[in-house]
RNA sequence: GGGCCGUUAGCUCAAUUAGGUAGAGCAGUGGACUCUUAAUCCAUUGGUUAUAGGUUCGAUUCCUAUACGGCCCA
């Protein structure tokens, strides 16, 4: 109680003093009550009755109880309006003084904005044809110490929104429009791949050794097993091993964490979308990618032609594929004499200012220039094929060329959107990948893996020919809202800590 | 990590080429009003101008540093 009160708080004090003297003079009668019952939604009730005629509602009068979020109120003396707003939509609400009785009318005057109602009332429509609630009964059901936002322009402050996402959903129609449609893609991808019979699992989230993908982890501690723990940087090992257990078609959706800078498009954690499937390839999955993301669309937006930042993407046609290698050639003239030359894309890197490992091979300086110089140039729909096995650890290799495995990425507006690949089953040739990581993590490459024996052990039980995908939901969820951010469509995105 | 921009009342924003005691709308408070739609009308409260320094007779304004956020680059 004797804590210094910050200036900002001080200040804001005097808003909130006058509704806690007002919440003070309501607990003699019960504050928060919680036995109000409600029989009518607003959307509802607009969609049913908002069509019908003035006329047609006087004798039909219908009764309602709607509860809900006073968003505006508007006192003209011996009547007032009021707008409720549910998660539904919003409703008007019509209150006499003689109708509620003046006892309950004096005390509605000094409800505010922001604060809970219920009410119960009749149907019928004000002489400008809205649908409101001739109010019959009208209580408080919770009182809101602090200010709303202003009501018309709403919060533009944009670290407001992200920390107090709470106000954000109250007042911005568009943030519950985004996280209405994440849910129903996320709903859209579940009921689409449990229609082809994959199973949804939980695997852990905390694990003994991180494996899955190229990527720094974050570090916890058990304490009563007194051991170290990993928070997930992917799922992956722990499906492939379902794969060798008889699980044939696998799927999990929900988060992962990487231990990385926070950008327009990183959040420490994040959710995603990982799948296998016994006796299938790359190829399969290539397809299966197509059209979750084009029935998504087609879902969510009702079509295939989908605007994100005033650009505009068909998803109707089939995406275009293209190799890394032509991919780079394409832009990168150079590369003629020596795609695969390490000394010929060591000058072109060191050309456009990558900084190169000594120890880095043909395949990792490949990646390296296709990130800088051809991602940024894959708008339409994309699928890059053939990486090199160098930077594709768990990935089965291409039957003909080795050096390359049978992997494919997705790219849109730029952005990788998904990735998957025939799986490596081989365990001794997995083992060997393992060593090579093992020793770029030796070498200092925080990012690269550690040698998972177990996974090796549940390999060589034998593992199934199968293929498995990854997709970034945060990712997708922001192509299909036209969301430039990932904090935009991850409610409680992580910022720093408030000043 | 580097560059640029922002931070003024609870919220949205002003504050005049070049420094001169910070204003408005909404919200709040008091009053009027029985069909409003950002209701209207009258009156009114509310500020350590993000933080810490510096220059100056005088700083929201100029300078430096810090914090948080945004955009771009790596």
């Amino acid at each position: 109680m004797n804590e210094p009160i910050k200036k900002k708080e001080t200040s804001e004090h005097r808003l909130i003093a006058e509704r806690r003297l007002k919440l003070a003079k309501l607990r003699d009668v019960g504050a928060f009550p919680n036995d109000f019952r409600r029989d009518s939604v607003a959307d509802e009730l607009q969609s049913a009755y908002g069509a019908h005629s003035t006329e047609a509602l006087e004798t039909d009068s219908p009764s309602v109880r709607v509860a809900g979020r006073m968003m505006a109120k508007r006192v003209m003396g011996k009547v007032s309006f009021v707008k409720v707003q549910d998660q539904s939509g919003q409703i008007q609400l019509f209150v006499e003084r003689d109708r509620v009785s003046p006892e309950v009318y004096q005390s509605f005057k000094s409800w505010d904005v922001g604060d809970i109602v219920g009410a119960s009332g009749t149907l019928f429509k004000t002489k400008t044809e809205e649908l409101s609630i001739r109010v019959d009964e009208l209580r408080l059901l919770v009182k809101s110490l602090r200010p709303m936002p202003e009501k018309w322009h709403g919060i533009s402050d944009q670290e407001f929104k992200l920390r107090r996402r709470y106000v954000d959903l109250m007042v911005s129609e568009d943030t519950r429009r985004v996280f209405t449609k994440r849910t129903e893609i996320v709903r859209f991808v579940r009921s689409f791949l449990d229609a082809l019979g994959f199973a949804e699992v939980e695997t852990p989230m905390m694990h003994p050794i991180p494996g899955g993908a190229l990527a720094k982890p974050f570090l916890t501690h058990h304490n009563a097993l007194d051991i170290p723990l990993f928070l997930r940087v992917a799922p992956e090992l722990y499906l492939k091993r379902l794969l060798v257990g008889g699980l044939e078609r696998v799927y999990e959706i929900n988060r992962s964490f990487r231990n990385e800078g926070i950008s327009t498009h990183h959040n420490p954690e994040f959710t995603m979308l990982e799948l296998y499937q016994a006796y299938a390839t790359h190829e399969d999955l290539l397809e299966l990618t197509q059209t979750l993301i084009r029935e998504a669309a087609r879902l969510v937006l009702g079509t295939d032609q989908v605007v994100y930042q005033s650009k505009s993407f068909d998803l109707g046609g089939a995406f275009e594929v293209l190799t890394v290698e032509e991919g780079l050639l394409r832009h990168n003239s150079e590369l003629r004499s020596g795609i695969r030359d390490i000394d010929c894309l060591r000058r072109i890197c060191e050309q456009e200012g990558i900084k190169c490992k000594l120890e880095y091979g043909a395949g990792k300086l490949q990646i390296e220039l296709f990130e800088r110089t051809v991602e940024q140039h894959l708008m339409g729909p994309t699928f890059v094929t053939q990486f090199p096995t160098e930077v594709s650890p768990l990935a089965r290799r291409n039957d003909n060329d080795p050096f390359l495995t049978d992997r494919f990425e997705l790219f849109i507006a730029g952005r990788e959107i998904a990735n998957g690949f025939s799986e490596l089953n081989d365990p001794e040739d997995q083992a060997e990948r393992f060593r090579e990581q093992a020793k770029a993590k030796a070498l200092g490459d925080d990012e690269a893996m550690y040698f998972d024996e177990d996974y090796i052990r549940a390999l060589e039980y034998g593992m199934p020919p199968a293929a498995g995908l990854g997709v970034g939901i945060d990712r997708l969820v922001m192509f299909l809202t036209d969301s430039a951010s990932i904090r935009d469509v991850v409610l409680f995105p992580h910022l720093k800590p408030e000043a």
